[in-house]
DNA sequence: GCAAGGTC
């Protein structure tokens, strides 16, 4: 023998089928080893030589961090510049061993593995393992150009040889595209996983997860079903009204003859019912109705293509009620069984050499399907047509023959339903008529129609796709029918319902999230973290508390993270890498430069992520009240909706309690009011405008006491008396109606308080009366006494009528006293006569964010 | 304890 070949494939499986295609007449030999070695003697370039085919199974490496960025305890911001490592993935028996005896001498190394990009980069895994044994040669036969690639686009005799005969070299930059991907998985997942995992499971006890995870693909997966969620809360249902009629033949005497016929009316339905009703008695006023057209129309529903991975997965869910995970355990212990082909694929084309008529003879003797099997196989089948080959393996497609007591429950079920597929996919198409029938109300036009099946095709033996005649009466041309009722039926739009999971694997196929093997790890992941629960016998996918506010809390911080298309941003990075435009380590240090900027943005506002946290999983907010406490301090500083999982905080270190059930006339948010004790500061506030402020060059925090609303009742504006008293300070004192019965003037700015004596019962502010001292210009204030005290109600102001300032604990000067503060201020805002009712020094110039009062 | 991608 001349020299030795080694062929190696991505699995065991498929050595063993390529050896059948190429060792001559199907003869080899084969050894057990860690994994199958099968061997053979044929011809390559001109010489006889002995072929070795043998597999890895799957990638031989993972990568990870070394041992010091395995500690939990690092700064997860380490890792985007951590060391990594690859360590051998198998975990029976090595693989490396394996590869490096059998690469022992060898002259050439031909590399099988499946031809896309993870493929080619176990090519260069293996290499790893190969060269250092092979035969030195002299001259110009180096290693490296005796390392050859097979590619193949279909495991078919054709293809295979084909690949045989035109080999070529490994593609780096396709690997190393892989190796960026996977470095990048790494880091960014493992990062914000643990941060996030330490941050909240130390603050909160009650998490239903023990990890709570992120990563490029189980976090939009994830995203997809909040997504529906949040649709069906934010739904809200619209009435409509329909027009429900019913007609039947009549007689001679135009008495009915013949059943009631429903029709379908041609505006289906209208959202007022005015309009409504307007219809109804319009068509009310006819007395019959007159069949206008009638068409008879021929319809086709194609037969499927043939089957691939996300097809079975999303029947199996949908119609077999067996998750995508569940249903990949099943058909890989299928196959390995040699029941069906390899479940795999996105391939949804038969090869042109597939032998169809075998598997319909293997098939023919079914108990189930036997006869249809035959029948195809006497009367010929139709050949599929369209589909897509993707490259990869052939479609799923039975292998040899199986009753229903050779296998169990679940198994039996997706064998029958992939070779019920099969047998459909070679059926001729389904093909019924439609009979349409126009009927005409005055001006209003009514429709029913029924449908006939012609051929059933593929649906005799995919039941499921069944389709059932709707026998109609027969009609003629302008033939007068009698109208039997017509009725108004009010109905409701309806909100969507939560995704299936058929619907998510969907999703994710279009969005290019995951792959055919790795879909339903995803699904599964976010099941098992407790992220998502799988509902009813449909398989919905329902976002629990955790997996919502993680979402919600994404889309408060940096809405990239949970958006479909991380993925393919980060998959056209590498697309640079692979076809050779960009160097591999400017795509990672880019990539991971942007992604280190995002976690150190997140982990400085996770602040916002927390907020909802705390609003679900404090023990407080489980008691089911609407305002939630402080866990550290125990006081009250956040409200929360629990139907809109919004929080909005309060000032801390005081009372918050409802406020006299008044509302804020900018956004209808309860107002509270705010208070640090009897003789401290006070004032009401609109949670909603202390969180997000209406107008412009208001900063965070506005209680009503800040508000330039001109018309509210409790705006500044409605309710400031004079400039604050202390000499520093720019605010201004604020009638504090909250305060009642002790009442006080406060200050918007700084802690200044100052309350009227017990004596005083009432006190307003004089609309449109303000100080005649010119310098002074503050309000009026009408002051009431009580009962007992038998004194005259006064009027005044509070810094320059003696009276007034009398009243007060902490007293204002007298005007033309130097006191701190005294003139100051007056000027700042402009006059102030005049201007009552409009907003001082806050101009809203700009517009306000949600102002509608006006 | 963490990602996603192969495969068993």
């Amino acid at each position: 023998m001349s020299c030795t070949v080694l062929m190696i494939a991505e699995k065991p499986s498929l050595a063993e089928s390529i050896t059948k295609i190429l060792a001559p007449n199907g003869r080899y030999n084969t050894r057990k080893q860690t994994s199958p070695v099968h061997e053979y003697s044929a011809e390559f370039r001109g010489a006889m030589c002995k072929f070795k085919f043998t597999s890895v199974k799957g990638h031989v490496y993972n990568l990870d961090f070394t041992r010091e960025h395995n500690d939990w305890n690092i700064d997860p911001l380490e890792l985007f510049t951590a060391r990594t490592t690859k360590q051998e993935a198998s975990k029976s028996g090595s693989i490396c061993h394996h590869l490096q005896q059998e690469s022992k001498a060898v002259d050439y190394v031909i590399l099988w593995l499946d031809c896309d990009r993870e493929g080619e980069n176990i090519c260069f895994e293996v290499i790893k393992n190969v060269r250092q044994g092979m035969k030195q040669l002299p001259g110009d036969q180096t290693k490296d150009s005796r390392i050859l690639r097979a590619k193949f686009s279909a495991i078919t005799a054709t293809d295979i040889r084909k690949a045989m005969d035109n080999l070529i070299y490994p593609n780096e930059n396709e690997a190393l595209a892989v190796d960026a991907r996977q470095e990048l998985d790494l880091k960014i997942g493992c990062a914000f996983t643990r941060f996030q995992t330490k941050f909240f499971n130390r603050k909160y006890g009650n998490l239903d997860s023990n990890v709570i995870s992120y990563g490029p693909c189980q976090t939009p997966t994830l995203s997809f079903c909040v997504s529906r969620h949040d649709q069906i809360k934010s739904f809200s249902p619209e009435s409509f009204w329909t027009l429900s009629v019913s007609v039947a033949k009549q007689g001679t005497n135009g008495e009915q003859c013949g059943p009631e016929i429903h029709l379908h009316w041609g505006r289906v339905k209208v959202f007022d019912k005015h309009v409504a009703t307007i219809f109804q008695n319009m068509v009310r006023g006819n007395k019959e109705a007159k069949v206008v057209s009638i068409s008879f129309d021929k319809h086709t529903k194609n037969r499927p293509h043939a089957l691939n991975t996300v097809e079975l997965l999303k029947f199996g869910s949908s119609n077999l009620g067996i998750g995508p995970h569940e249903t990949m355990i099943i058909a890989e212990r299928l196959y390995t069984q040699g029941y069906i082909s390899y479940p795999r694929t996105e391939t949804t084309s038969y090869p042109k050499n597939f032998d169809i008529k075998s598997v319909l003879k293997d098939q023919s003797g079914h108990p189930s399907w036997g006869l249809y099997a035959k029948e195809l196989l006497e009367k010929g089948f139709d050949w599929p047509t369209g589909g897509t080959d993707a490259g990869d393996h052939p479609p799923i497609t039975p292998m040899r023959v199986a009753h229903e007591g050779d296998l169990s429950g679940d198994s039996w079920r997706i064998y029958n339903y992939i070779t019920r597929h099969f047998l459909g996919s070679i059926s001729p198409n389904l093909k019924y008529q439609k009979t349409n029938v126009t009927i005409k109300i005055g001006i209003e036009t009514f429709e029913c129609s029924g449908t006939k099946v012609l051929q059933p095709g593929f649906s005799a033996v995919m039941h499921w796709r069944t389709m059932s005649d709707q026998i109609m009466q027969e009609f003629n041309q302008n033939e007068i029918l009698k109208i039997i009722d017509v009725r108004l039926v009010e109905g409701q739009t309806s909100p969507p319902d939560f995704l299936t999971e058929s619907e998510v694997i969907t999703l994710m196929e279009k969005h290019g999230i995951g792959t055919d093997a790795s879909i339903p790890v995803h699904i599964n992941n976010i099941c098992q973290r407790n992220y998502v629960t799988v509902q009813g016998s449909a398989r919905r996918l329902v976002p629990t508390n955790l997996g919502t506010v993680l979402i919600h809390g994404y889309q408060k911080i940096d809405p990239d993270l949970s958006l479909p298309t991380m993925r393919s941003d980060v998959e056209k990075q590498l697309n640079y890498i692979a076809s050779g435009k960009a160097k591999y380590a400017e795509v990672l240090d880019h990539s991971l430069n942007l992604f280190a900027a995002k976690f150190k943005y997140f982990r400085d506002h996770v602040g916002q992520m927390d907020e909802l946290f705390e609003a679900t999983f404090s023990t407080l907010a489980s008691t089911g009240k609407i305002l939630t406490k402080c866990g550290k301090c125990k006081r009250p500083v956040r409200l929360h909706c629990p139907t809109c999982e919004e929080t909005y905080s309060l000032p801390s270190n005081g009372h918050i309690k409802d406020y006299k059930g008044l509302q804020c006339p900018l956004d209808d948010f309860g107002l509270v009011s705010f208070s640090t004790g009897s003789k401290d500061i006070g004032y009401p506030l609109c949670p909603y405008c202390y969180n997000h402020p209406p107008f412009e060059n208001i900063r965070k925090g506005m209680g009503c006491n800040r508000c330039p609303h001109p018309t509210c009742a409790h705006s500044l504006v409605n309710n400031e008396v004079c400039s604050c008293h202390v000499s520093s300070c720019k605010g201004q004192m604020v009638l504090d109606a909250t305060s009642a019965p002790r009442w006080k003037l406060s200050c918007n700015e700084c802690n200044f308080v100052t309350t009227f004596t017990d004596i005083v019962k009432g006190v307003s502010i004089s609309k449109d009366e303000y100080c005649e001292n010119e310098e002074c210009n503050s309000c009026i204030l009408n002051i009431e006494f009580r009962e007992n005290q038998n004194k005259k109600a006064l009027k005044g102001c509070v810094l320059c009528d003696d009276e007034i300032i009398e009243l007060l604990e902490k007293k204002f000067a007298k005007k033309g006293v130097n006191y701190r503060g005294r003139g100051r201020g007056r000027g700042r805002g402009g006059s102030r006569r005049g201007k009552r009712g409009r907003s001082r020094g806050h101009s809203r110039r700009g517009g306000s964010k949600h102002f509608k009062t006006q």
